[in-house]
Order: C-alpha cells, then sequence, then structure tokens
DNA sequence: CTTCAACCTGACCATACGGTCAGGATTGGA
DNA sequence: TCCAATCCTGACCGTATGGTCAGGTTGAAG
C-alpha cells in the first residue's frame, strides 16, 4: 500500500490540480475570451487561491496556451475515425459524427480554438502551420483518391473540409444562438442525432454518396 | 452653396466620425475581443484621442453594442436575396453568394458577430429572442413549403440554415486558418468563386436541386 | 526524528484600463 | 459682431488585473 502509494501521491496532486485548473481556465476562457478572463475568475471556478495558479502555471498566457494545445490535440485525434475507411460514406460519414461528438462533448474548448483563430492564432500559428498543415494535406489526398476511383462527386477537397469543420463546430461554437432558436432550451438527445443525421444527409448527399 | 452646406456641415462632421470609430472598433473588435480591445487601441486605430470617442460613445460596451447592431443589420439584408426567389436552387443559391460576399467584405463584423454569440450574446441576446428568431421562423416556413412542393429533398429547415450559416460565415470566422492552410496568402478571386461554387454544388446538390 | 524539497497562500505592487472633467476651439444662427 | 451650442482634448482618477514574494505547511526519504 505504502510501498506502492507514497511515490505517486505528489504526483498525483500536481496532475490533479493542473487538470481542475485547466477544465476551469477552459470555460472561463471560452466564456469570457482571453482579454476577458481574469485569474482570479478561474481561481474561483477552480475553488482554489490565485495564487495556487501561478504556482502552476507561470503566466496567464501559459495558461492559455496549455488550453488551446489540450483542444488541438482532442481536434486532432478526431481524425482516427477517418483513418482505414473503405470509401466516403463511412470515411466522411464517421468523421462528422466524431466532431458532432466533440461539439457536444467539448463545447467550450472549441469556443477557445474558435476564438484563437480568430483573433489570428497568436499562440498555435505554429500548430497552424506544421500540424495542421500536414493533416490537411494528407486528408485531402484521401478525399482526392475518392474522386479518382469514382466513389463520389468531384469537388476541391479543402472546401469539402472547411464545410466538415464549420457545420460540426457551428453546434459548439453558435451553441448559444441555436439553444435561443430552440426555445431556451438546449438540444436534447434526439435533436442532436437529428443534427448529426442531418448534417450527414446533406453533406453524403452532396458528394453523391447516398 | 452656403444656405445648403452650413445645416449639413455638423451632422456630416459628427457622422464621418462616428463612422470611423464605428470601422475602426469594428476592426480592434474583431481582432482582440471585448476584453482584449482598449479604448486607446481603438482611438489609435481611428487616429483620434482617447476622449473624443468618449465624447460619441459614452462607454465602451455602447460603442461595442452599436457594432453588433451595424452587422446583424448587414447579416438581415442578406436574407432579401433568399425573398421572391422562384425554388430552393434559386433561392438558397443566392442566399449563399450573398453570405459568401459578406464574409468576404465584412470579415471583422462576422468575427465580432461570432465572439459576441460565442460569449452568451449579452448585449444581443433580445434581437435573438425577437427579430432572429422570427426572422429564421420566416425562412424555415419557406423552405418547409419547398419541401411540400417537392421541390427538394426533405430535411429539417432549421439544421439547413444553420448549415448555411455556418459555411458561409467560416470563411470569415476562420480566415486566418484557410489563409495559413493557402500557404500563408489571402484567397484570390478565383479561389474565392472555388469556394462559392464548392459551397453551392455541396449545398444544392445535397437538398437534391441539382 | 530530521531534513529538504515540493507545495501553498495572504498580502502586496506596478501598471494599464475605462471613464471624467475643466477649459479651450470651432461653428453657425441672430 | 456676438453668443450659445457643439466639438474637442490633455490631464487626471479610482479600480482591477497580472504577477511577486516572504514565510508557512506538508510529504517522504534516510
Amino acid at each position: 500500500m505504502t510501498a506502492q502509494d507514497r511515490p505517486l501521491r505528489r504526483a498525483e496532486i500536481r496532475r490533479e490540480r493542473e487538470s481542475l485548473i485547466l477544465k476551469a481556465a477552459e470555460k472561463v476562457f471560452a466564456e469570457a475570451g482571453f482579454g476577458g478572463a481574469t485569474m482570479q475568475l478561474i481561481a474561483d471556478m477552480a475553488g482554489l487561491p490565485k495564487a495556487n495558479l501561478h504556482y502552476y502555471f507561470a503566466t496567464k498566457e501559459d495558461l492559455y496556451r496549455q488550453v488551446v494545445r489540450n483542444i488541438f490535440e482532442i481536434w486532432l485525434h478526431a481524425a482516427d475515425s477517418m483513418d482505414g475507411a473503405a470509401g466516403p460514406a463511412e470515411g466522411i460519414g464517421a468523421y462528422i459524427d466524431a466532431k458532432m461528438e466533440i461539439s457536444r462533448r467539448h463545447p467550450f474548448g472549441s469556443k477557445v480554438w474558435a476564438s484563437e483563430v480568430m483573433h489570428g492564432a497568436p499562440v498555435i500559428q505554429d500548430y497552424l502551420e506544421t500540424t495542421l498543415r500536414d493533416w490537411t494535406e494528407g486528408r485531402a489526398q484521401v478525399i482526392q483518391r475518392w474522386i479518382d476511383a469514382g466513389l463520389m462527386a468531384p469537388c476541391d477537397p479543402k472546401h469539402l473540409l472547411y464545410m466538415l469543420w464549420a457545420t460540426t463546430q457551428h453546434y459548439a461554437d453558435f451553441g448559444h444562438q441555436i439553444e435561443t432558436l430552440n426555445g431556451g432550451k438546449p438540444l436534447s438527445d434526439k435533436q442532436w442525432k437529428a443534427a448529426k443525421d442531418g448534417v450527414k444527409a446533406i453533406v453524403l448527399r452532396g458528394i453523391g454518396v447516398l
């Protein structure tokens, strides 16, 4: 017991605290933007003294950077759904499913990401130019191959990707607007399914695979 | 001359200054967010002393409110393209064209709007609940009528509208990301046309009118 | 038990921000 | 020409914010 727990105790506390702070930060950054967010607000949200945040994250920008990186990771992992798919119907369908699920489960993260990009990507510009660019080129090639093989209607793969990003992330980023237009109530399970199916139906039919 | 110019002079100056300030504010709010924007930055951008801004707009929030309202107006006017259309191909096609044009010509405005909604629409919530809701209901009915008349494939009109908003506004809100993935260069005239045509092709085929 | 590093935090500081205001300049009607 | 209204702004103020730090607490290795 002691022999196994003790060595982990310190590391655990650190991981837990960091995670707690990051979660609170994600929410506050999403709701107030980087400029509108304050360390005090994040501290209150996390139930910790402000000075404690500065113990784990030197500056507000460091904390923000970490939040953005985490989201980027989740974002990229959604790509796995697209890999190893037999064709566009399966691959793109699964990708839409995955991204809609992310919009539902990580709405704050999606907003932070949107905000970061809208402001000119001051902290993740290098990621855009390396990781994201490579990822995009790769997927575009996959789509192009599907087109060449006659598995789907011809289109510019990049614009198709933009469309997928836009439509799926819209449900997170503009969730408040959608909620308002839904009578002030969040989308129910059924409505989320309808949204997902609706997006898939139009996109898949739009690229000629339905 | 004097009789006609003089009475306008004062009003003209006022209109020009207000417009100048609003334009600068739109850009700064778009690039820094409400919280990150400062009156000093806006003043510098407009080439005016900070105190002058406060002469025309009592508070930062007043200025912001005006910026958001202006964008909302432009946004709603795009709806005119959809009105009086014979069918979905014409109506929705024209609406996409109009919204893509707005994304190109008013990228700052689009970002401010996105930011406002993402942060829970603190200053235009009432507009969302009245004007936007009415507008949306109206258009949804038009689309439903097209569906009932067999002019397009069945779908939830609201989700179709969300898709149109998402895809078109994405080119403004995520313009920086698109630019980065375009080799760091803004979309050319040809690329904008390609984007517009690409979106229209997928959406129109997606609702079965191509 | 001792020791040391990691962890924690109340109190504090310099700065930058939104906003104010007194007083000056300009305009235009009488 | 005079005067009142409008326009303009440098200097100023209170506050809130990001960040610091000295000094205390806790955990665990020896």
